[in-house]
RNA sequence: CGGGGCGUGGCGCAGUCUGGCAGCGCGCCUGCUUUGGGAGCAGGAAGUCGGAGGUUCAAAUCCUCUCGCCCCGACCA
């Protein structure tokens, strides 16, 4: 591109984003979050700042996701960010898991050093850990509150951030500091403790397929992709535009491992004492992530209406100044009217921006991923109408409705903006979900016709693995691709590994990831 | 941590090879015009060119070091 065309460009920008999905994936996604304004990067290394625009998605999301938890008897409670190195130091697994990525407090006081700048003092006598997760001190808590069977299940949520020191991070997706809950719960039979592991995945699942808009596979991870302690891992994988897998969360049965590890017993009914049987699930801001770019476009976010940060955006016109009390004053009883309007487990979220800037304004809202722009002037105040425009549609497709429909009506239009973006979503899913049997066309699926700059490629292979580390490794090392679940439906019976040929029990979902 | 790319007003970038007044588009501010839609004209504000050191009469440009970001690996929600 010279720089003449270049400089002409503003008047020609078909999409609002550059680059576009299928130029760049990785920019674009960045391009979305900057332009919606959801989020930041941080002055530190791998953190951000989440926006209010951003922060409002994350609280719809912690307040359905709250409910449902609630709704199988989890309640809420808080415990420390700071973990005694000790406490970590107490399951094999779980340290080789996570001790690498462990931001570490050594000191509990700044002094002035020689040179005039702060430098830490005070060497703690315990090295603290910022927690990566907290099995192991609400294990300590749990070891000391459950003494008897009448204290199980012991059912607990914490809604918090965590730090895990990753070498690479991505804006939402794997960030050094991240907000999430991570679920706890200690029962008296392995039965009832591997029932909450499956139960609390289905809760995942409904959260994504019904709120978030994102079809998810459910499954079982291979032992080497299995949560650090856990006997059992469970996952929800979503696939997104550029057709690569996000775990989306993960629901873990810990077995016995922690209880013994921070002594968690209890006199059973027939006066023996046993270890308690564990799970823990955790879902993260990293569902936004999911989010942007499981729906987005080249014009930006869009939002699914059940979590949106907000859902329509009213946006009054006028030529004179005359017109403008008229207008605002229309506008100010659509709003209200509206806001009066009960959506789901909020009232609808209404926007008035008055800002007298044209046709931008529109765009605004466009690249923010509002559910619906309603444009108001003169001439819709004299048909008692709204003009409005659906994010799930073309930036120019508008419709007109007289007022008392619209809000007669906008109930039916989010559900039907968030049915679309559902089924959007399933139909990119099924067209690049493939039964693959033949080695030769798994190597073809997954290798970009262009290695320099890998265009949109591959897919979920569901191909048949016999359960060895050889072929899993062998796979991943050939094609960066990994077996992201072994998935609860879908199956087809036994077959053949794809990679050596022996005897396969099921298949399982093979993509490439975040 | 290894390989590649990149750091220049809020955003996107040119200028770097070949050292010579720091530029362009969008955005922002003011005014006029326009008004059913990413407005037009005029004027304006905004940069220690990521940072430090060096070479030079002169450094965005050359050299050394350093920090950060993106992509590809290794690791992960």
């Amino acid at each position: 591109m010279t720089r003449e065309e270049r400089n002409r460009m503003p008047k020609q920008v078909k999409t609002a984003i550059t680059p576009t999905r299928a130029e760049d994936y990785p920019e674009w996604y960045q391009q979305v979050i900057k332009v919606s304004d959801l989020a930041e990067r941080s002055p530190v290394r791998g953190c951000m700042v989440i926006k209010p625009w951003g922060y409002a998605l994350w609280e719809n999301i912690v307040r359905e996701m709250d409910a449902m938890f609630k709704a199988t008897g989890v309640r809420n409670a808080y415990f420390p960010l700071f973990i005694p190195l000790s406490f970590l130091e107490k399951e094999a697994q779980h340290v080789e898991g996570f001790a690498k990525e462990c931001a570490v407090v050594t000191h509990h006081k700044l002094e002035q050093g020689p040179d005039g700048r702060l430098v830490p003092a005070g060497l703690l006598p315990e090295p603290l850990i910022v927690r990566p997760t907290s099995e192991t001190i609400i294990g300590d808590s749990f070891s000391r509150w459950i003494k008897s069977h009448r204290d199980l299940p012991m059912l607990l949520n914490q809604w918090c951030n965590v730090v895990r020191w990753e070498m690479r991070t991505r804006i939402f997706l794997r960030t050094s500091e991240f907000l999430w809950q991570e679920g706890h719960t200690a029962h008296a039979t392995a039965e009832e403790a591997i029932e909450r592991t499956r139960m609390m995945l289905d809760v995942y699942a409904r959260m994504a397929e019904d709120y978030l808009a994102i079809p998810v596979v459910r499954g079982r991870k291979t032992a080497s992709e299995r949560f650090p302690g856990a006997v059992d891992t469970l996952c929800i994988e979503a696939m997104m535009q550029d057709r690569k897998a996000l775990q989306a969360g993960t629901s873990h049965f810990l077995g016995q491992n922690f209880a013994r590890a921070s002594e968690i017993k209890f006199h059973t009914a027939d006066e023996s004492e046993e270890y308690a049987w564990t799970t823990s699930w955790g879902s993260s801001t990293r569902l936004i992530g999911g989010l942007i770019m499981a729906h987005s476009d080249d014009d930006g976010l869009i939002m699914p209406p059940r979590v949106a940060s907000s859902h329509v955006a009213l946006l009054p016109i006028w030529r004179t100044p005359d017109e403008r009390p008229a207008v605002m004053a229309y506008t100010a009883e659509l709003a209200a009217r509206l806001r009066a309007v009960r959506y789901g487990n909020r009232n609808v979220q209404v926007e008035i921006d008055d800002r007298d800037t044209g046709g931008a304004r529109g765009w605004d809202w466009i690249k923010r991923g509002i559910p619906l722009r309603v444009e108001i002037g003169p001439r819709d105040i004299a048909a008692d109408a709204v003009f409005f425009g659906r994010r799930d549609l073309p930036a120019r497709e508008k419709s007109a409705l007289s007022r008392d429909q619209f809000v007669a009506e906008i109930v039916r239009i989010l559900d039907e903006i968030q049915q679309k973006l559902f089924n959007r979503a399933l139909s990119l899913k099924k067209e690049n979900t493939i039964l693959i049997d033949r080695q030769e066309e798994f190597y073809r699926f997954f290798t970009p016709l262009n290695a320099d700059k890998p265009e949109i490629h591959g897919g979920f292979a569901m191909s048949h693995w016999c359960g060895s580390e050889t072929c899993e490794n062998r796979v991943k090392e050939d094609l960066k691709v990994t077996i992201r679940c072994l998935p609860f439906e879908d199956q087809t019976g036994p077959g053949a590994c794809i990679c050596c040929g022996k005897p396969s029990p099921q298949r399982v979902v093979f993509a490439k990831a975040y």
